[in-house]
Parts: structure tokens; C-alpha cells; sequence
RNA sequence: GGAGGGGUGCCCGAGUGGUUAAAGGGGACGGGCUGUAAACCCGUUGGCUUAGCCUACGUUGGUUCGAAUCCAACCCCCUCCA
């Protein structure tokens, strides 16, 4: 543990922060280096995209991969159906059919982006779990598989204890989830000989559990490495805000607003960041990380343009980046700026300024915006406004053929016309 | 099935007949200070056609001039008992 790992990918991932637990490392370490492995990790399809909190997982499957081991991407098709209680106060809502199908779809796309899928023996594959979990037959599972659980050590897991503990309910259903994450790695083993489970520290006891029924049903030793939850360095879950969740993919995240949220990175932050959510080599992190006071932002906009351009291709990236520039240090306006289209008749007539904000997407409704622009926080072209109901009409088009709105200093939109 | 406790705004949490769009805190947004950072200070924080109106304290009814607050039924959660 003390002593430097010998395989590449224990020693990138020591060096980048993304350890957290393994169930025998040491061990780990030994068959990784030795030849490569096939390992999974588990993403659930609550949501039709993945935001910045999955991002972690993801990178351990990049960096698995540049080691030239194979990664496993396991959609949860079956175990959406249950949910996972880790982490959670209370049960979310049971999901569809069509729901999860819908979600698999948008997340998928995704890990295009971050892996390389194929054939070959460092390809990505992706499988689902509905494949075997929607066939299990009940009471044929719980001869084979559930007397290798117990009662007893099931409700230490702290994604069971925790719930108990806190008198919220727990159903029997979530309560079933570990057991098929466990199977889940059992049957990824047979099927691909997967000897690695990782995820996030949340994970843990899920993780254990398959190691354990491996151990049990096959006499197999599979490994279990997990990667420490990341918080901000001012203590906040990362992946937050305004807006809510820092979502990967583009219809719910723009380029630039993703850009931009690394931008906005804590000082405190850019260098484990730039560790674990860039590629970026040692000897040019250490150069960031030694940057001080405002030379740091030169760092940050590095981070923000790695992390975008692997999310989102360069072009994008360098687009966002360009128009971050001129917005924010020539106080122009760019072009990738969120913007809509707005009828010319329309705009002839005059719009409340309240209204035109609300419409922009920068405030959630009309009282809103009424209050940020009492409060001082609103500019139409860059001229703070103080009339809430003041028309703004095409005259206000600047040369570059947009009207700039501004809520707060950060947050920009554009209004064009809509060319009939 | 029985007994008891509980369901309040984005979250936590006060409030047990009117002065309550609902204390306080968190979060969020805006302003100030800065470096598009943190910390700190100040302000805002249901909606709308905004000096007015509408909607809101699990759901539905009821009592009352007036209810988040009282009553009834129902739903859900927790604890203990069977």
C-alpha cells in the first residue's frame, strides 16, 4: 500500500487521487500488472444523462483503457427497476419501461466520447443488466444465490443502515438491490471474465457483496476499488448549480456553460481537478499547480478546456473558450453566448424588459426578473436597467445584430431575430 | 388489525383560530470586495396583466365572519404491540 504500485494503471490512479478503498490492492496490483484485465462499473439510468458527479467512474474507465486493460460499461437497464437506496434519504420514484429505455439512450452516447468501443482486446464494450436480471427466475435466484447473503450483515451496509438510522423507510425492493449488484459482477465474470468492480465510495458495500458471492458461489477472487466522493473544496457535493446538476450531454449543458463551470473552479480545487478530469501529464499539472493568486486562472482555463474538449470535442471546446474570451476579457459579446430567436413584428412592438429576460431563460419567470432587475442585477448591451416594464424594441439590436442580456456578470444571453 | 408520533415553501425546521406568502437556518440568485476564485458584508428568495389579484402548509370535505392551526374521512411515513 506504502510502496509505489507496479502496474500503470494502480500507479496513475494513486498519483491522480481516484483511490478511495480496494478490497486487496496489493493483489490488484500484481494481476494488473501482469497482464491486462477486464474491469466494469455500473452507471443506472435515472436520468437521461450522466452529469459531472458520474464523471469520476468515467475517467477510471478512460484511464483503464490508456493502460490498456478492458473496460466494461454496465448499463443498469434491470437494476433501474429496483434503485439503488444508497446514498439516498428516501426511494425516488420507480421509473418505466419507457423511462429507462429513454435514459439508457441519452447516457450512452456519453461514453462515445470518453471510450473507445470495439473489438478489440482494450475495446470498451457496453452490456445491460436487464439481459440477465429480467429472467431471473425468483425462487430459483434465491436457492442459488440468496443464502449467501445474510440478514445480519446486510443491514450493516451503510446504504441500509444509514436508512434505518434515520427512520426513513427502506422497501424490500431497494433492499434487494445489492444483492443483484452482486450478481451482476458474478455474471459479468462468467461472461467476461471481469475481475474488477469500480465505482464511487457510495459503492462500496455493493462492490463487497459481489466480491463475497464470487468468492462463495465460485471460489473466484474479484477485486472491488473504489474512488473517494468529491466535494468542492469549500465542502459542497461538486456538480451543482444554478441551473441544478452539471449534465454531460449538450441538450441540457451547452459547451460553453460546461466550459464555463470549470472555469468557475475553486482556487482550492484546480489542482486535484486538473488530476482527475484531465489527461493532462504530471510534469505540466505540477507547472498549474504551482501557478498563485491570479495566474491561476490560467490554470483553470486549461482545466476548462481539456475537460470540455473531452466531453465535447475540441471544436467545441476551443468555440466556448473563444467566446468566454471576448465576453469576459474584451466585454464583447460571443457568439456561443446562449441566445434565442425572437419575431422582428415582435420585437417591433417593444418587450418588457422583465419579459424578455424571462424569455431568454435567464430568470424562471417574470417575478424573478423583476426582482434581479430592482436589485441591480440586470443590463441590457451592457447598461444596467432600472425599469422593470422598460420596452425593448429593435432599436437596441447592436451592430453585431443581438441584443445582450446580462443577469448578473456572468450569466449572458443573446436575443436575434428571427430571420423570416 | 391495535396504540402512539408525524406529513409545512428548493431543503431543514418554527408555527396550534385572525396582525401568516408563513419565524429561523441552509441553499440559490443579485450587489459590494476581487482574479469570471474563496472568505466576508448587504439585499432578494410562490405566481400573475404587481399599490391589486390568484395559488400555497399530505388529500377531500366540514365548523367558523376568518383555518397551516379546530372536526371528519382518506392516503403516506415512523415506533411499539398483535
Amino acid at each position: 500500500m506504502t510502496m509505489e504500485p507496479r502496474s500503470d494503471f494502480l500507479r496513475e490512479m494513486t498519483w491522480r487521487g481516484f483511490i478511495h478503498q480496494c478490497t486487496d490492492e496489493a493483489a490488484l496490483d500484481g494481476k494488473m500488472a501482469a497482464r491486462p484485465i477486464a474491469a466494469y462499473i455500473g452507471f443506472d439510468c435515472t436520468a437521461d444523462s450522466l452529469h459531472v458527479g458520474s464523471l469520476v467512474p468515467i475517467m477510471m474507465l478512460r484511464w483503464l483503457q490508456k493502460c490498456g486493460h478492458k473496460p466494461i460499461v454496465l448499463m443498469g437497464g434491470g437494476t433501474t427497476k429496483v434503485g439503488d437506496p444508497s446514498g439516498r434519504d428516501e426511494s425516488r420514484g420507480f421509473l418505466d419501461d419507457a423511462q429507462i429505455a429513454n435514459n439508457m439512450a441519452g447516457i450512452k452516447r456519453v461514453f462515445a466520447q470518453f471510450l473507445t468501443f470495439g473489438e478489440g482486446s482494450s475495446d470498451a464494450v457496453m452490456v445491460d443488466n436487464a439481459g440477465w436480471l429480467d429472467k431471473l427466475n425468483y425462487v430459483e435466484f434465491l436457492r442459488d444465490y440468496g443464502r449467501h447473503f445474510s440478514v445480519n450483515r446486510m443491514l450493516s451496509f451503510d446504504s441500509v443502515k444509514l436508512r434505518l438510522e434515520r427512520e426513513q423507510s427502506l422497501t424490500f425492493i431497494e433492499f434487494n438491490y445489492m444483492v443483484l449488484q452482486a450478481y451482476d459482477f458474478l455474471e459479468l465474470n462468467r461472461r467476461h471474465d471481469c475481475l474488477l468492480q469500480m465505482g464511487g465510495s457510495d459503492q462500496w458495500g455493493n462492490i463487497v457483496n459481489g466480491v463475497e458471492l464470487a468468492r462463495r458461489t465460485e471460489r473466484t477472487t474479484l477485486f472491488g476499488l473504489t474512488a473517494p466522493l468529491i466535494t468542492t473544496a469549500s465542502g459542497a457535493k461538486m456538480g451543482k448549480t444554478a441551473a441544478g446538476a452539471v449534465w454531460l450531454n449538450e441538450d441540457r449543458v451547452s459547451p460553453y456553460e460546461y466550459w464555463q463551470y470549470w472555469r468557475n473552479t475553486e482556487d482550492g480545487d484546480v489542482g486535484r481537478f486538473l488530476r482527475l478530469f484531465t489527461d493532462l501529464p504530471q510534469d505540466e499539472i505540477a507547472r498549474l499547480e504551482n501557478l498563485k493568486d491570479a495566474g491561476i486562472n490560467d490554470a483553470k482555463k486549461i482545466l476548462a478546456d481539456e475537460a470540455t474538449k473531452m466531453c465535447h470535442g475540441e471544436a467545441a471546446a476551443k468555440a466556448a473558450a473563444e467566446t468566454a474570451r471576448e465576453t469576459f476579457e474584451q466585454g464583447r459579446l460571443g457568439a456561443d453566448l446562449p441566445s434565442i430567436e425572437v419575431e422582428r413584428a415582435r420585437l417591433a412592438e417593444g418587450i418588457s424588459a422583465y419579459e424578455l429576460f424571462r424569455m431568454a431563460g435567464l430568470t424562471a419567470s417574470n417575478g424573478e426578473a423583476r426582482r434581479l432587475i430592482k436589485g441591480g442585477g440586470a443590463r441590457i448591451n451592457d447598461v444596467a436597467i432600472r425599469d422593470d416594464s422598460q420596452k425593448v424594441g429593435l432599436a437596441d439590436i447592436s451592430d453585431v445584430g443581438a441584443i445582450k442580456l446580462s443577469a448578473g456578470k456572468k450569466r449572458h444571453a443573446l436575443i436575434r431575430v428571427q430571420n423570416l
